[in-house]
DNA sequence: GAATTCTTGAGGTACGTCAATCAAATTTCT
DNA sequence: AGAAATTTGATTGACGTACCTCAAGAATTC
């Protein structure tokens, strides 16, 4: 009727139903050869755990945070709208989830964070620097695994990286930067700090494709703009002052400044920024912004989730289960 | 944590297990007053019903179908390999799938399709006829949910729709097309079947978009490719022998024959597609397309399970559940 | 007032898995 | 050979709901 149960699977590897269940759910002791069967028996009889009953049945409860900064980006305010959202699916798994936010790129904020932690995983979006490393080491270390988010840190020995490709991300914003300038002009990138690592990455993928294969633009040194929208205003401001701008591309938050520095200039750069939120959504409407790249928080949150209870689980989770895709987003498919 | 069960609500309601179950599955039998008392204690305690246990205590299998077109498009083949990818998920939530492929655009064997089903709900992508309209509604008056794929059908009565806004893609082509040709020229749209309400709809979204925001180009009359390569192929060059052709806009399939006739053309115009493909991959790639629209076939597949789902258990889905986005893809972002 | 229906209670079994126990069998070590 | 460790078996009780039976109580009808 409804397909094998471990009972068949018990009957056809000839072991006992507790034998097939300390092998399906990795508890250890079992023998080598009798895994092999009993995994065999699996293949053989077609089974498919029943995930009601399993989910039904335990009592484990993941508890999971997020570590992840406030301010003008409103990262946090969409992880939350997005958790909110995936709530339902996550009580069904079992799942618990906490938001801690830091204060953005302030390490010493960030490593407190880091240190009050009581959750089997954690998930987190922080700056790229030695002492984090440390902390990171020591979360490791006792036992709590670790999930790098949007911004990797491949030094720190976190357990798995869940974001998008943000070479690929800054390569695509200059494709696209690249077609929409009619002619050659100066490209002013700003940054919100050099020291988050999804920012560093895109600008390197934006300025590679922009010298490859528009090599009639110029390119500004890039600026820091903190993810303030005060300080994004002044960069543009100041900039303009000297030269003309032919196209802006930001790459941290700090939008609403972008959007008013942008206003007051003529002609208007092509604008092309990160992360779809109120601001960024109304400036493309109004055609002050010319294109999105959005990662799509609400995947990165599942994919995080799922690669979290995979980690604690002591599962590898499957290769590709961390990549989030970019999407790209125009005034006509706002969405 | 795992909320209020069956039992708390006996007890607020000072009644038997029994009779809550009596009032939870109308099975009748229970007076007025008493199913107010439950009623009301369901809502005192906040009880939801564990679907999980339901479903294991039912034995309940979901069985669902996919009515789709096979051609050139391939989409049955991304259907397949989405489920494929999925497969493993469904059968652990006790779904069963089959796809069944149609010719495209033939109504006929599109009815002959709906007539032999049998399952619980189906997911149905098909061109907009009355006859189809009456199939439906004789499907959806024996039972089965019927949800429409990608075309829509608001006047068959299905249940939901699930797909991507049409009308958005084809007004998205449109920001594109404008922005990418430097000088005004001659647009080219070429769509499968105009039966076909996709189709259709991108178009009228193209349409829309060119004539209110880029009029320096000139739409030619919109072709009929029939999604079929040779066809595209032949409409391509017979096309470009009259008149230069800055743009084509592909709106269905039969990609193959559009790279094969857009190598030949110089200058090259500018292509926007739709779905990625091996194919539309490839002619990104070596930059013969400039860009293509998708429709994520993978979310799709599991919005569909979902909305099919909550149907089938009578669940109103969630508003935005039948929602696809858009993928769009430039030369640098391909996945 | 008896016979009838209707309403409610009490209790059980099943669904498939997880998780834990204790005992028995087997292997490994000394 | 005996002790210790490892591996396996047998069994049990959750988890929350569905669905069934049997019996007793209440309300209705004649």
């Amino acid at each position: 009727m409804s397909g094998p149960t471990v009972r068949d699977v018990a009957e056809v590897a000839q072991v006992s139903l507790a034998t097939v269940d300390r092998v399906l759910n990795n508890r250890g002791g079992v023998s080598a050869k009798v895994v092999d069967r009993v995994k065999a028996a699996v293949v053989q009889t077609g089974y498919v755990r029943n995930l009601a009953a399993a989910n039904l049945s335990r009592r484990r409860i993941y508890r999971f945070c997020f570590v992840v900064p406030t301010g003008d980006t409103g990262f946090v305010a969409l992880l939350h709208a997005a958790l909110a959202q995936e709530q339902h699916r996550l009580r069904e798994e079992q799942v618990v989830v906490q938001i801690v936010p830091t204060r953005p790129f302030d390490v010493e904020d960030q490593i407190a964070a880091l240190r009050n932690l009581d959750c089997d995983a954690v998930a987190v979006m922080v700056s790229e620097a030695p002492e984090i490393n440390e902390e990171i080491a020591s979360l490791l270390a006792s036992g709590v695994r670790v999930v790098s988010l949007v911004a990797d840190l491949p030094s720190s020995g976190r357990d798995a990286y869940v974001g998008p490709d943000n070479v690929m991300a800054g390569r695509t914003a200059a494709e696209f930067m690249g077609r929409f300038i009619k002619d050659a002009g100066n490209i002013l990138m700003i940054a919100g700090s050099l020291a988050a690592r999804d920012h560093s990455e895109r600008l390197l993928g934006f300025q590679m494709v922009m010298q490859e294969r528009f090599d009639g633009c110029t390119l500004l040194p890039a600026a820091q703009g903190a993810d303030d929208a005060a300080r994004v205003e002044q960069i543009v401001l100041d900039t303009a002052r000297d030269r003309p701008i032919a196209g802006i591309y930001a790459i941290g938050a700090g939008n609403r400044g972008l959007v008013r520095a942008v206003g007051t200039l003529d002609p208007k750069p092509v604008t092309i920024v990160h992360e779809l939120t109120q601001i960024s959504r109304e400036a493309l409407r109004t055609g002050t912004f010319d294109l999105v790249i959005d990662q799509d928080i609400r995947a990165g949150v599942i994919a995080a989730v799922g690669v979290m209870r995979d980690l604690t689980d002591s599962i590898t989770p499957p290769a590709d289960a961390g990549r989030i895709k970019l999407n790209i987003y125009s005034r006509e498919n706002i969405q």
